[in-house]
DNA sequence: AATGAATGAGCATTCATTCAT
DNA sequence: TATGAATGAATGCTCATTCAT
């Protein structure tokens, strides 16, 4: 894996071995295929961990030859990459379009929008925890990306929401928000206990006052 | 590998292959190992999650042969659960400690004391996400059973605090109490990032008026 | 470790894991090597018994890696489940032969058939000793089994043979002469010894007294 | 094990370190703890076999501390020598009793006594077989020479029992008989099995029969 | 190009044996 | 001397990745 074997002395100086990416897939079948893969990777993922699932299970889950698992995705970090990457999209997504109507927004509706984009896609949701917090290979370098780049739309909306708002404050705001709905993911994520929906109606009202308040 | 070792018609029946436990140390030397295998445990968990940790590395970081290790936590699992131990009655007793006083302390100030009993220790700080949080072999089991524990004290002590609250209040405000107890556990152990310092204040004061306004 | 993932809620329910079988090789490489592993881990068995026997051995024996006989046989007990059936296979077809055959046989010659069966296999010889009386980690477990489906077969070229004889008789019989038959590959199997060709002819003799005399 | 560290270039010549062996016990204490010792290897060697009998176990069946078993068997091996020689000693005893009534016998009784010789102690009738036939670490070694000693006396009863026997006759004979013996052990020996005690009655007819038609 | 068998480094765990106490 | 904690080589097995077909 990361295991780095220092080259000999007669080694090629520059050449970079280009590090591997994920292929685009060509045809019509390739989509559907990529597709499949990664919904197969998202919900491994999602249930064992980066490091418990296992490469095979995902091929097999997608109904997929392990071959054609690696002709897309060179190796495992680059298949988790492409899961950051998309889920990424799906929230910037569901952030730009918050950012579009934002100026019709009241601080209560603004807050259960924000709450709603980690919380809606009950399929990703568990992969959300996966990618936004857990320890990978590399320990936060992929999840810490994810999350600065999202926190910085929610500093871009509120900005937008209420044009008086200061840089700086926005961002601490961000950082105070994008918590909050991380959070609000795991109250609803942990199985079954007792006062479950109660908390989570307090955890929203707690979030609309914090926008409320400004 | 559910090793049966089927006995002889002759053998006493039903044996029960008692569950593997962790073996207290009895001299000198085997509490002090123990303690740093337990630190090295938990350093290596907290960092690199159940299943990525590996024996040999908790071993080599505690300075142990990985004969020591087994000597005292005959499975991989027995040292999780250990840690969890440890970790929860460190946590219990802080929350103790503040029950006792409970009946001194203003919103504020209980808002102030039980945020700090989860941010508390740098060093466990980051153990405690893994604890409470992480996917282990039985998805949910460990850390739940911890959560349920902790989450019944703070219930207890907002009981104790404000007589007048009902049970099913009490619990659902526990929920609410613990998941931002740890969330801003989450907000200090992120490496740096803009807003970090202002943004745990704002948290910080988000609780303390949650607790204010009962 | 009986690794259980517990599978949530929304999981296919009783699953149960299928028991690991010999994967049957598809390819002509594979058909080679397969009959390489197995005539290895004949080799080995019978030399060292179950428990001594070391899966690494066996690979190197067969000049494979270690990845590859686990593909095929997923753990030990596989692979000693399929020596068993080979051999049962062998042995079983032999006892077929006979009893094609048995109505043109006299006591002597029938003796002698059925000595010849576990006797013949030079190579499987000693594996024979191994499959038929080893311990085992279930001890008697798989050899029991083995014994059992042998000696009722013996019964039947009995009955066939005399069909006078009651299925009693015949079973106890079967018992004797299949006792008889191990014996004689003891006596071969042990290493040079005065008096082993004789002894040899004398046991032989004597079991042609016993169905003689019926 | 057998791995020999060859010595370093500046080794001491000849030295020749004794190879290992079992300490005499010297006080009371120690005899008994001896003995019990030997009666806790003998029982799980028997269940166990050789390899996966485990010194631990045996200590603490014996209900000593695995040191006092090193202090007396310096290691497994001669644990196990000093269990073939204990049970050597029980049999060689057994096969004199007989020599020394050898002319008082006729035919059948020879046989019924032989056949006692080794499945009369149902405790060590198990051992037997582990001890005359098992795989160990050198294979045959150790066994072979027990049954070649024990051969050796039943050759000697039969010369005297038979003053005109020669002494090749009396030595393939004595390999028969012993081989006999050991079939009769392994018939009890499996468990509960259909015609289980009709056999054993075959068997020492059979055994009768060949002593009386000399 | 597509497939899945083949590979081997790496992991959890065991146990004979030693040696500090 | 007696004890049992300490040690580490060896074992069964897994799985990311490669490559022959």
């Amino acid at each position: 894996m990361a295991s780095e074997k220092s080259s000999s002395a007669i080694t090629v100086p520059a050449q970079q071995a280009a590090p591997p990416t994920a292929k685009e897939p060509k045809r019509k079948r390739g989509i559907a295929r990529v597709a499949k893969l990664l919904d197969a990777g998202a919900s491994v993922f999602a249930e064992q961990g980066y490091k418990a699932a296992t490469m095979t299970e995902i091929a097999a889950r997608a109904g997929a030859p392990i071959g054609s698992l690696y002709q897309f995705f060179p190796n495992k970090d680059v298949l988790a990459d492409a899961l950051v990457a998309r889920y990424a999209e799906h929230v910037e997504a569901a952030l730009d379009r918050i950012r579009a109507q934002v100026s019709d927004l009241d601080g209560i509706q603004l807050a259960d929008r924000l709450l709603d984009v980690l919380v809606a896609h009950a399929a990703e949701r568990s992969l959300a925890l996966s990618l936004l917090d857990a320890r990978w290979e590399q320990p936060g370098v992929r999840p810490g990306v994810l999350r600065e780049s999202l926190r910085r739309r929610v500093a871009d909306i509120l900005m937008l929401w209420r044009p008086g708002l200061v840089e700086e404050q926005a961002q601490v705001m961000s950082v105070v928000l994008f918590q909050a709905m991380k959070s609000l993911v795991q109250l609803h994520e942990e199985k079954r206990y007792p006062g479950k929906a109660e908390a989570i109606a307090h955890w929203r009202g707690w979030v609309q006052r914090y926008l409320t308040e400004i």
